[in-house]
DNA sequence: TTGTAAGCGTTATCAT
DNA sequence: ATGATAACGCTTACAA
C-alpha cells in the first residue's frame, strides 16, 4: 500500500480513501491511485483490514451432515447471499469432525467469524445453542426453540404436512397411519400437527390415528412400516404418512420386501423432496421445501443482524409445495 | 492480552511465549499465565495473529456443485483434515454464485486463504486453473492436467472402469455400448481406457465398440441410451457401460419408458456410486470411489505443501470398488 | 529466563 | 482535499 502511495505520488491515507470511498479525493488523484493499483497488482491485505475493522467478513455455517442434499442446497443459498456481499463462508461440520460445540464459540470470540448460521440436525442441543447465541449473532435454520425466540428461518412445515395429508385423504383413504419424527424437534411437532389438522378437516378424529414415533432415519422407517402394517389385511392402514423422505424410503423398501405393492395396496408419502425422491420406483409423493431460498434468507437475516438493521424474525414461514407423484393412489376398495 | 499479562504479573511477551510454546518460560509463571487466561476468558485475536504470521490458517474449497453427494463427501473429508489442524475451510461455489474464477486468486493474494483445494467439475478451464496455481498452492481433486503435473488426488478410474466392464463381460455380454463422459476430462478418458482394456482382455476388439460421447448429465444419458438402442432388437447392445451414475440413471429412465426391462433385456452400469444408486429399481451396479478419503488426502497434501514438506504427488491412485447389484444380468440369449 | 520495543498493513483522527 | 500519525493485537528480535 505504501508502494501504491509512492507510485501515485500521494499519501497512504489518500489510497485508503480511494479504496474505501471513505473520504473526499480529487478526481485526478483518484485516477492516479487506481492506476497504480492496477500496475502494481495491489491487493489489500485482509488480515490487516479485519484487525482494524474488528470484523472478519466471514460467517460460519454449521451443517449436521453435508451428504444430506437438503443441507447442501441450503449451503448453496448461504454461499450465494454471502458472496454477493463479499463475505466468506466457512464450513463447520461438527458431526464429521467430532468437534465440540464450544468450538464455534471460540471462533466467534476470536473474531475469525462474525456470525453463525446454524442448520440444526437431530442431535442439536438447545442448551449449547443458547450459549452460542450469547457469544455472537446466530441464525437458526429449520428449527426453532419455542421458549427463546432466536432469529430463525423455517418453512411452513405444518401447512406442508396438512396439504400432503389432505391429498391422501382426498384419494379416499380412511385407515391412515403416521410415522412421525423425533418428538423433541420442532419440525416433527409441526408436521404432526399438520397431519392432525387434515384429519380433523376431513371429519376424522385425530386422536384415533396411530402415530409411530420415529427418528428421521431410513432404517427406522422400514421398521415402523412393518409395525404399522402388522395387523390383519382388512384393518391395516392403506396409507402411510412419513414425516420425512428418508423414513418414507425405508417404508418403501419394507413394502417391497413384504410384497406389498405401492401404490396399489399401500400409499406412501414423505416430506423434504430429496432430489432422488422422483427417481424412486414408484416416484415418491412428498413436500418440497425451498432449501436454497431458506439458506439465502438466513444469510441475509444474519447480515442484517450484523448491521443492527433488524432484530428478530421479520419474515413469515417459508412456503412449501406438495409434489404429487406416483406413490399415492386411491385405496384398494376405494370409497367412490 | 495486555490484561492477561497484567493479571499474571508478567509481560506480554511471556504470555505470547506461553500461548505458542515459543519461548522458555518458568513453570510457575506459565501457570500464572494460564490461570489468567482462564479467569479473563481470553481468546487470542486471530486477525492480529494472521497479520503477523502472514498466514490465515484457512484454506479454500472450490466445489462445482454441492448438491452432488460425491462432492459433499469429499468436502467432509477436507473438513476433517482441516479441523484436525485448526484450519478453517471456506466454501467457494463458483457455479452457484456466478463468481469469476479469478476471485479465488484474489482471495489467495489477499491472504485470506493460504491455499486451495480444487474439486474440478465439467466446466473447469485448465487455463484459469494454471493461473491459480501460480498465485498459491492448489491441490486438484478428481482431475489431472496431463501436461503440467500439478499436485492432485485422483482415484483409479481406469481400474474401476476395467473391473466393472469385466463384470459385465463375465456375464456373457457380447454386444456392449459405452456412454462416455466429456472427452476433455481426464476421468472420462481414463474410464474409457479402462473399458477398452476389459474388452481387449476378453478378446473383443476395442475399436469395434460403439462409444457415444456424453457429458455426465442425466438427460444426456437418456438420449444416448435411446440412440444406442435404436437398431433392430437382434443387433442392439445387451449392456450399457455408462461413465457415471447420472447418465446411467438417465439410461434407466429411458429404458423404463421404452418398455425395456433391466436387467432382463438390458444390463446397465454406472460409475461413482452416488448414495441413492442402491435405492433405485433395479439397484445400480457401479463403481464406488472413496470420496471422503480423497478429500482428507487432498487436504493433507495441501498442508504438506504449505509447510514445504512435500512437492508433487507422492501417493498413488485411490482405490475404487465395484458394487455389484441388480442392474446387471446375463444377456437374454446368454452364451452359457 | 524475562522484558522492551519494533513492526505486520490497514483505517481513522486530526491538523493542515 | 490531503497528509502525518496513532492505534488495532499480536509475534519476535534483541537487550537485560
Amino acid at each position: 500500500m505504501k508502494d501504491v502511495a509512492r507510485h501515485a505520488g500521494v499519501s497512504v491515507s489518500t489510497v485508503s480513501y480511494v479504496l474505501n470511498n471513505s473520504g473526499p479525493v480529487a478526481a485526478d488523484r483518484r485516477a492516479r491511485v487506481l492506476d497504480a493499483v492496477q500496475v502494481l497488482k495491489y491487493t489489500p491485505n485482509e488480515s490487516a483490514r479485519s484487525l482494524k475493522r474488528r470484523s472478519a467478513s466471514t460467517i460460519g455455517l454449521v451443517v449436521p451432515d453435508l451428504a444430506n442434499p437438503f443441507y447442501a442446497l441450503l449451503a448453496e443459498g448461504v454461499e450465494r447471499a454471502a458472496s454477493a456481499r463479499d463475505v466468506l463462508v466457512v464450513l463447520c461440520a461438527p458431526e464429521a469432525t467430532g468437534e465440540s460445540e464450544s468450538l464455534h464459540g471460540r471462533l466467534l470470540r476470536s473474531q475469525r467469524l462474525d456470525g453463525i448460521i446454524y442448520l440444526s440436525g437431530a442431535s442439536t442441543s438447545p442448551a449449547s445453542l443458547l450459549d452460542l447465541t450469547r457469544l455472537g449473532p446466530v441464525v437458526l435454520v429449520d428449527e426453532q426453540i419455542p421458549s427463546f425466540d432466536l432469529p430463525s428461518v423455517v418453512s411452513d412445515n405444518r401447512r406442508g404436512a396438512r396439504e400432503v395429508a389432505q391429498h391422501v385423504l382426498d384419494q379416499g383413504h380412511e385407515r391412515v397411519a403416521v410415522i412421525a419424527g423425533p418428538p423433541g424437534l420442532w419440525t416433527a411437532q409441526q408436521r404432526l400437527a399438520g397431519y392432525r389438522e387434515a384429519f380433523a378437516g376431513a371429519g376424522l378424529d385425530p386422536d384415533a390415528i396411530p402415530v409411530l414415533v420415529g427418528d428421521y432415519q431410513q432404517s427406522t422407517g422400514g421398521k415402523l412400516a412393518a409395525q404399522a402394517l402388522a395387523g390383519p389385511a382388512m384393518k391395516r392402514p392403506t396409507a402411510l404418512l412419513c414425516a420425512n423422505d428418508l423414513m418414507a424410503i425405508g417404508a418403501l423398501e419394507y413394502s417391497r420386501e413384504a410384497g406389498i405393492s405401492v401404490p396399489e395396496q399401500l400409499s406412501v408419502v414423505g416430506f423434504d423432496d430429496l432430489p432422488f425422491a422422483s427417481l424412486l420406483t414408484p416416484r415418491l409423493t412428498t413436500v418440497r421445501q425451498a432449501a436454497g431460498d431458506m439458506g439465502f434468507q438466513a444469510a441475509s437475516l444474519l447480515f442484517d443482524l450484523l448491521e443492527n438493521k433488524a432484530d428478530t424474525e421479520p419474515h413469515g414461514l417459508f412456503p412449501v409445495t406438495v409434489q404429487i407423484r406416483d406413490s399415492v393412489a386411491p385405496p384398494a376398495g376405494g370409497r367412490s
